[in-house]
DNA sequence: ATAGGACCTATAGCGACTACAGGTGCAAGC
DNA sequence: GCTTGCACCTGTAGTCGCTATAGGTCCTAT
């Protein structure tokens, strides 16, 4: 059992290799009490339960999905306090979802200017270049 | 004429102005060299010319264009240098709007993830929410 | 002479990590 | 029992692109 460590539980390397999430962020996170303060073995490493092991991978999948770790402390607290309801975690979805495509949008416009930008290049050697130009306001 | 002082040249805050960029950050461009150092007035304030309000305008539309500071200073160095190319140019903006085009791509997943989600949500009362087990990975 | 705004420097903070440096724990092989 | 070597430990600094603050100076107008 090469997971579970003398007592019972698992160390920092193991739920590491499960989350996928790197061990450097896993202390991160207990610093800034995304994570709570695991026991430790007589030697003092960090030994994590099952119930941690799911939260991290919580956070991770959230972080995948664009959370920011305030509004993912926000859905754990609100689980936490047991008194979440579905619709309060929906609207924070919802919420989030509206930014996410307010970047698409964004980003869509970027998109067509630098696709614009390139499209004026002639592609000489010359140092008269209709992007720097362009860029350049003049 | 508000912005000639003195002798001859900007402000920075007529620069911020007509820029739109902020003033400390105007300084920290400098701090980081992306800006170079002005000349000063008698009064240790900082002046400006006109070619350096344009490089600045420069900076300011190359970053909402998404282009980071260490891109910009690329482009700049090549143009400063005189060295530039056209084709070297282009190139670094072909380059950018493929990380935009992959990051519009990622979003979009993105955005399908988080419908899909919002959409499991019955919206009820209860603690058992579809969102949160998802992510959870019950 | 003074009030006030615009400017100055230096430093710390944000978010979400990542990367050290320098030390300890632990298991396996000899 | 001793050494090797990896995994772990703490603490701190660096990343990027700013923004904000504190505590001061300059300049202009009244």
């Amino acid at each position: 059992m090469a997971q579970l460590t003398s007592v019972q539980g698992f160390l920092i390397g193991e739920i590491s290799r499960r989350t996928g999430v790197n061990i450097e962020t896993i202390r991160y996170y207990e610093r800034i009490e995304v994570m709570p303060k695991p026991r430790r073995n007589a030697g003092g490493q960090r030994l994590y339960d099952e119930s941690q092991l799911n939260r991290l991978g919580f956070i991770k999948r959230s972080r995948e999905l664009g959370f920011s770790l305030k509004e993912i402390c926000a859905l754990l607290t609100l689980v936490d306090s047991g008194e979440m309801t579905c619709g309060e975690v929906h609207a924070l979805t919802v919420e989030h979802l509206k930014g996410v495509r307010s970047k698409i949008t964004d980003l869509r416009k970027l998109e067509r200017a630098l696709k614009n930008l390139a499209a004026q290049c002639s592609l000489g050697d010359v140092s008269d270049c209709p992007i720097v130009e362009t860029l350049y306001g003049l």
